[in-house]
DNA sequence: TTGTACGCGTTATCAC
DNA sequence: GTGATAACGCGTACAA
């Protein structure tokens, strides 16, 4: 394997001759960058990326932090380090993965110690995060992917869940649906301090508040059974229900057969409404499932250009990004009992 | 942020006993240990991690080479790379990934000339794969997530998509069945030579003809509606039709709502096997998917542990494994025609 | 515009 | 069992 000074000797340069040519730092002569040029082609010549690490004291390597588990946005996971992984490549830097126990905490000590990475990315944030704050007590720059609970100081990108949220609860209603309820997650996510859960939750009785619309929202599990149960209890109790906004996709999936195997009509009789899902997800349900998807490449992306951008300092401002969902209509939403053109027979009272 | 040398001064030592002390690569004296450990405690060390790779020429870092789009197994995909990362960081390496757009080849070069990576675990293989041409070329240890088309001299792990037909088979034929059709991926796939595409098909006509059953096979795009025309097609073709093998998930869903549609009960008139899916897939049909779950953790550690067996020359034999897809019986298989319990009544020509 | 020489933090090869 | 010290391959003042 050729070294910077086989590529020096070949050429009849020094080795500091080479390496200004390599990276640009110090103006080089045209004549002699053609024979440093000729020569690195010669011998295929590659710099060291390591060697080069250790005297840069710069690694170009970006640490993405998961959590090993419990990959509530799925669908969105692979999404999101795929873009993080590409947007690193274009940069020229390298993402490696962490996997980290959210017990072991102490691991995240020894990345930043180890100084193999320029700086960290976390996914998966909960609103109290220990790693968050071993890296607050440190020098490494990092970003989040995600908010803690009191984020202000902190670079982040995150979905706009108040948004999402609004925005599902304004395509419904402009849909002509005033009887709307959200199937969430389980109980136990919320009370764990899941931010995704806890804030669509907040949203979502903020916005039915607003509008003076009553406020359902379901727990539920993660299973297509459990989302039967819940469908089944949800129509029970509110048997005027003509819309469900849900963000949890084993469960709208039940819930959808179960909507079906009742006689109900999607989207005749009911609207169906997955938000942070996907468009991959809607396309296996038929009719296919109307959803709000979450930004995964967008946050993939934003999280580790911008935390580029510190580790070289040329961060204009902090990162303080929330991205909402997008509205991907498809076949599960439609008018409701007051839609416009049907605002004579609406179905309320049948 | 301390160095050896800060330790080798507290401890009265000199750096290389330090070294020596934390590789254990030769024997140090237990009271020099006690305090060079006192040392490294205090000033709350951690070895360089680069400064280690650059004089050791190992840098414990494994690349992960894989293809921007088409993530075919996608369910499986973000498995995969988590085991692998799980599997790296027991052994106390790391992985990077590595995306590369399929033409742009000469990435895999770079990847190991600036050797940043001790091996590669090369994902989605294709049967003709330039980027293992050209690791085949190189001195770097390398293992294969998948096949080409002559794998006997490289390390790979693969499904064993000819036991996963098998056993597919064999399932639905125990169950009674005997007019069984294979809806697979787009004939575009398998003409590119998508290996799962391909070995399928050819397992399923092998496995068929060995039985002396027809041999059924249907290309579909994937989507529910693509999935939605195959089924339609199909059962007009062949009427008797009372099974359905799928590697297709939105088609799968399409052709099971097709089913329903058209009044078929499922598994009562026609079973559905949906091989290299996931159970998480198969938890949002209703009922719940038969599925054939494919071996991502398994892979994935798989990949990277006789990769690292490899790189550090303890590898005993080559890796040439194929793990099947693991059965995993829920609600849309069920006795067919010929079940032995029903054996007086086949549907066969009603 | 170019060359010299030192430093980055370890490992590994000599000596003792 | 322990200490000097030369690599490892490159970046970067400082000199010229």
């Amino acid at each position: 394997m050729a070294t910077m000074n086989d590529v020096a000797k070949l050429a009849g340069v020094s080795v500091s001759t080479v390496s200004y040519a390599l990276t640009g730092v110090r103006p080089v002569g045209d004549k002699t960058r053609a024979r440093i040029q000729a020569a690195m082609d010669e011998l295929g010549y590659q710099p060291n990326a390591i060697a080069r690490s250790l005297a840069s004291r710069r690694t170009r390597i970006i640490a993405l932090l998961f959590p090993a588990i419990e990959h509530g946005l799925s669908g969105a996971a692979l999404e999101f380090v795929t873009a993080a992984a590409e947007a690193a490549r274009e940069q020229g830097y390298h993402l490696v993965l962490w996997p980290i126990g959210n017990d072991e905490v102490s691991e995240t000590r020894d990345l930043i110690q180890q100084r193999l990475a320029d700086g960290v990315v976390v996914m998966e944030v909960r609103l109290e995060d220990p790693r968050v704050t071993l890296l607050g007590q440190s020098t490494t720059p990092f970003t989040l992917i995600g908010r803690t609970a009191e984020p202000a100081g902190l670079d982040h990108a995150d979905i706009d869940f108040d948004a999402t949220v609004a925005g599902a609860i304004d395509h419904l209603v402009e849909l002509g649906h005033r009887s709307i309820a959200f199937l969430s997650r389980s109980s136990a996510s919320r009370d764990s301090g899941y931010g995704p859960a806890v804030r669509t939750e907040e949203a979502f009785e903020k916005y039915m508040t607003d509008r003076d619309l009553p406020v359902v929202i379901r727990h539920c599990e993660g299973t297509a059974d459990a989302g039967r149960t819940a469908l089944t209890e949800l129509t029970v109790a509110h048997p005027d229900l003509t819309a469900l906004v849900t963000m949890n996709d084993p469960a709208t999936f039940g819930a959808m057969a179960e909507l079906l195997d009742r006689g109900h009509r999607i989207p005749d009789d009911v609207s169906v409404l997955s938000i942070v899902s996907s468009p991959k997800v809607g396309a296996l349900s038929h009719p296919r499932l109307t959803t709000m998807c979450a930004p995964g490449t967008e946050l993939g992306r934003l999280g580790v250009t911008s935390l580029i951008e510190r580790i070289e300092g040329t961060q204009a401002a902090p990162l303080h990004e929330l991205i909402p969902c997008r509205l991907d209509v498809q076949a599960t939403t439609g008018p409701g009992p007051f839609a416009s053109g049907r605002l004579e027979h609406p179905q309320g009272g049948t």
